[in-house]
RNA sequence: GGCCCCUUGGCGGAAUGGCAGACGCAGGGGACUUAAAAUCCCUCUCCAGAAAUGGAAUCCCGGUUCGAGUCCGGGAGGGGCCA
């Protein structure tokens, strides 16, 4: 184990137990009695609590994978406290382009990479201690796994949801590779830096599109963060109207989508997608050659090159008229780019007067602007400025003066008496590409048709009939990876091709060719909490029983980059495994958090560099005065000198007199807190927290930084303290005990912390549940000999989330293992509410005093008692009073004039 | 550009519209120790004051309210997602 202490500015210091003798011994222990093992017991609850499995990447685990862990055992490990059938596991994200690109670089094959790091992966997380039901442990490259990945894409298939298209690609001839969106950096990879061009290729696609109405609407039924609205967003559903357009001299009209029918009046030219059908025929025979160019350079264009609101707009006329429906006047038809042919039905009506784009467009062109929404119903002469709130209808004939919202309405239906458009109802949401040209993915079950002479294996000839996918059989399943001696990418259709003995095949004497294309990395994950239900079944991919026992997901946990992907296609999968008939519930997960990321705080302070890059000498972090000249070269305003941006070890930093200083340098040092990187320095392996402080101390304080959901920096010291809190409950532990029962102020506190911690754990305000017990801890240990009763409350409270230290010292006060077994502690509700109580007594809302009463005392008493406060008093004299208001249990305010 | 979120001591953060700063880190002082570490105690927003106490203070401006960190409107800065 690589045990690298860059960032001991934690100097050494005594501890009280020892961890790492302890922590190992009740892991092994929980392993061996199967302590967390997920069984249902007639008569109990179920809660089934998932994390977002992992990626195993090379590089293992780092402080952030912990903080949602924890966060979940925590509340699988109080479920089961409380009464619970608790299901809560941990499986492997397994296939994805790391370990490709690791192949291709050495020829390692993929599955051997993976296999090191989940070995890797696992080590680590049980290195922290855990409750997961490791006997449930899923990978989802394992073949009886995709297995049934692979049967869920049959069922799309022969639901007509999966189904083959010509979709551009961002294709590197140079890496002989396709590349994703954000591989690509303005038309060249990000990798190398060689030419991308957008091409079309054969892609397989799932019409998610069919269900955007359910996935829309059933948002409303789960307990989701802002993550129901992210969703709803990128589904983009709009309400608006189809309408058509006849074109003079065409038989055929031209439909547009519009969510503003009621600005009908107002459209004074079209415009057409370039990749629109009916582009090319409707251009003129002089515009032809202009459109035909116009339209591939739109194609070599991503949709958010093409739709970006700040750049410039383009676009070419056609040569071709229409007629406003309405209006009777034939309006230009333009093509343009900020059009796309696959949103509404790739053509809208351009209404300049109420649309920014159309009107950016309207100025370039010169086209007419005629206002036909206005404020207050009056006429604007010359239009300066788009207006698309809505407002009043103006210059719209029989419509004039009807409201924005009434008018949609009123049009609609007017269009539709006259055959002019209808209602309809339209989604951002675009279908799924689902195809990847890559190795490393689950192999689609599907083979085509092959026309040849001879032996296509040994170099024939040969067609392949892509038309006629063949879907492979189930009792085929699964289908498996070929080995490859050589994982380099060079062909569109992905390296599997090179595998021909794997793809050709004869079958009842004729050949067939397997598709070469994978699945993309979300394929797996998008059912894996299915398989957790039921993970060694092989024959089904889980079980009725199974899936009535623990389904739906109580409780999600995971970062919020998934907020929409993942989630969207595990949700869309999950509405498609209902219609099968697979699952029962339309949703999967209930309710969702998104842990917020853990960031490297870094130090910064500014070096001034000699001439031949020396350190001159060292700049505080927060010197005026230095800014970036027009290279980029940071240089100090006042001498001209150029600068360097430093950061500081953990270790090199010294802290006098409350300011952050460098201890060699002595210059003041900014923290600033950032994402964890390399090259600032500033990234924690979780390896080392634990060697050095134990996994408790390492679960306990990624819960005490702060709120769960929020972003949060780590800070090296702070571990120091959840560790002091630790040892110093060992020392409690350990002391002789009284057997006593509690004094009464030790009872109010013991059961106020029971009660507060159980409410944040189900709140997950785990950050407040730890100081809870600190403040507990901290009363007994004032005492000399703490009570038995305490100090095991003090344990169960604690079990959840330092459960090593927790289990330790329940067996040292002689109770049998586990402390996991035993019950929630309970509480009692009157002792957890204050009789006397001290409230604010102010004078004009100021605090002027303080007054000890009776919780539920009345105004006569309160007020009584206040007036024998002097320095109340002394607020309140030679003024009238105006008002008394007071709150029992909080507040008595005298207001005075 | 749109939508959403955030902004509280030197730092992480706490506060059902009711005593701002719980708990912890760092700092300062002390006890113990030959010394140090560890531990324990005290202190710790700013200004005035010996103290009692007073004044100011939750990014800025305004509003609602007896009372606003919290609710509403506007603005600034930071972050996320989308374009």
């Amino acid at each position: 184990m690589c045990l690298e202490r860059a960032n001991s500015a934690i100097r050494a210091t005594f501890m009280a137990y020892d961890h790492k003798q302890i922590e190992p011994r009740w892991q092994q222990y929980w392993a061996e009695h199967e302590t967390f093992k997920a069984e249902r017991r007639p008569g109990h609850p179920k809660y089934y609590v998932l994390d977002m499995f992992p990626y195993p990447s090379g590089t293992g685990l780092h402080v952030g994978h912990p903080e949602g862990y924890t966060a979940t055992d925590i509340v699988a490990r109080y479920k089961r406290m409380n009464g619970f059938d608790v299901l809560h596991p941990m499986g492997w994200d397994a296939f994805g382009l790391p370990a490709e690109q690791h192949a291709i670089e050495t020829g390692t094959p993929p599955a051997l990479t993976i296999a090191k790091n989940t070995d890797t992966f696992r080590r680590q997380l049980k290195s922290l201690g855990f409750a997961y039901d490791w006997s449930r442990e899923l990978n989802t490259t394992d073949p009886g796994y995709f297995r049934w990945t692979q049967w869920i894409f049959l069922q799309l298939f022969a639901r007509g949801l999966a189904f083959q298209a010509e979709i551009p690609v961002n294709w590197c001839e140079a890496l002989g590779t396709v590349l994703a969106n954000e591989e690509v950096i303005d038309g060249r990879s990000e990798r190398g830096n060689y030419p991308v061009v957008r091409t079309p290729l054969r892609q397989w696609q799932l019409r998610i599109t069919a269900y955007a109405d359910r996935l829309s609407s059933d948002l409303d039924a789960v307990q989701w963060p802002e993550t129901k609205q992210k969703q709803r967003d990128w589904i983009g559903r709009s309400e608006g109207a189809e309408v058509d357009f006849s074109i003079v001299g065409h038989t055929e009209a031209l439909t547009v989508y519009t969510t503003r029918p009621d600005t009908l009046f107002g459209a004074t030219y079209l415009v057409i997608a370039p990749d629109h059908p009916l582009t090319t025929r409707l251009a003129g025979p002089e515009q032809r050659r202009a459109v035909a160019d116009y339209a591939q350079a739109a194609a070599r264009k991503s949709d958010m090159e093409r739709t970006a609101l700040n750049k410039e707009k383009s676009g070419i006329f056609l040569g071709a008229f229409a007629k406003n429906p309405l209006t009777g006047k034939a309006i230009p038809i333009y093509t343009a780019d900020y059009v796309l042919g696959a949103y509404g039905t790739g053509a809208i009506m351009a209404v300049p007067a109420h649309d920014e784009r159309d009107f950016e467009f309207a100025k370039k062109f010169a086209l007419p602007i005629v206002e036909v929404v206005s404020k207050d119903g009056s006429l604007t002469g010359e239009v300066e400025q788009v207006f698309t709130d809505p407002g009043v209808a103006v210059r719209s004939g029989q419509f004039d003066g009807q409201a924005t919202s009434q008018m949609k309405a009123n049009m609609i239906a007017f269009l539709e008496e006259e055959h002019l458009g209808r209602r309809r109802v339209n989604y951002k949401l675009r279908d799924w590409v689902f195809s990847r040209q890559r190795y490393w993915g689950e192999p689609i079950p599907i083979y085509f048709p092959v026309r040849t002479a001879g032996d296509p294996r040994r170099g024939d000839p040969y067609e392949i009939d892509y038309g006629s996918p063949i879907a492979v059989e189930e009792s085929e399943l699964p289908l498996l990876l070929p080995e490859l001696e050589d994982y380099r990418p060079g062909d569109p259709q992905g390296p599997l091709v090179r595998a021909v003995d794997w793809r050709f095949f004869l079958k009842d004497g004729s050949w067939f060719a397997r598709e070469t294309n994978t699945m993309p990395q979300w394929a797996g994950s998008c059912w894996y909490y299915l398989r957790f239900l039921d993970p060694h079944n092989p024959r089904e991919l889980c079980s009725k029983a199974a899936y009535d026992a623990w389904m739906p997901v109580d409780l999600y946990v995971g970062g919020s980059e998934h907020a929409v992907l993942h989630l969207l296609y595990a949700r869309f999968w999950h509405k498609v495994l209902f219609d099968v008939g697979v699952v029962t519930d339309s949703e999967p997960f209930v309710k969702l958090v998104h842990q917020g990321i853990i960031l490297g705080m870094a130090y910064r302070y500014y070096a001034v560099l000699g001439e031949n890059g020396q350190l001159l000498r060292a700049l505080s972090g927060d010197e005026p005065g230095i800014a970036s000249d027009a290279d980029g070269q940071l240089r100090l305003l006042a001498t001209g000198e150029s600068v360097q941006v430093r950061w500081a070890k953990e270790s090199e930093i010294d802290a006098r007199e409350g300011r952050l200083v460098h201890r060699e340098l002595g210059v003041r040092l900014v923290g600033i807190a950032e994402k964890m990187a390399k090259s600032r320095g500033n990234s924690v392996s979780p390896d080392v927290v634990v060697d050095e402080f134990g996994a408790d101390s390492l679960r306990l304080y990624e819960m005490f930084m702060g709120p769960l959901e929020q972003a949060k920096p780590w800070q090296a010291s702070g571990i120091q303290g959840v560790r002091r809190f630790l040892d110093r409950t060992d020392a409690i532990a350990r002391r002789p005990l009284s057997d006593a029962a509690l004094d009464h102020e030790t009872a109010k506190l013991v059961h106020r912390t029971v009660q507060k911690v159980g409410r944040d754990i189900e709140a997950l305000s785990l950050n407040t549940a730890v100081s809870a017990m600190m403040i507990l801890a901290n009363h007994l240990n004032a005492v000399e000999r703490p009570a038995r009763e305490a100090v095991e409350k003090l344990l169960l409270c604690l079990a959840p989330f330092a459960p090593h230290l927790a289990e330790e010292l329940w067996a040292a006060l002689g109770h049998s293992p586990s402390i996991a077994n035993e019950a929630w502690p309970a509480f009692d509700p009157s002792l957890c509410q204050d009789d006397v109580v001290e409230i604010a007594v102010q004078v004009n809302g100021k605090v002027r005093g303080r007054a000890a009463l009776a919780r539920d005392a009345g105004e006569s008493v309160a007020r009584e008692l206040a007036l024998t406060d002097p320095n109340v008093t002394k607020f309140l004299k030679d003024k009238t009073l105006k008002k008394l208001v007071y709150v029992p249990g909080k507040v008595l305010n005298f207001i005075v004039g």
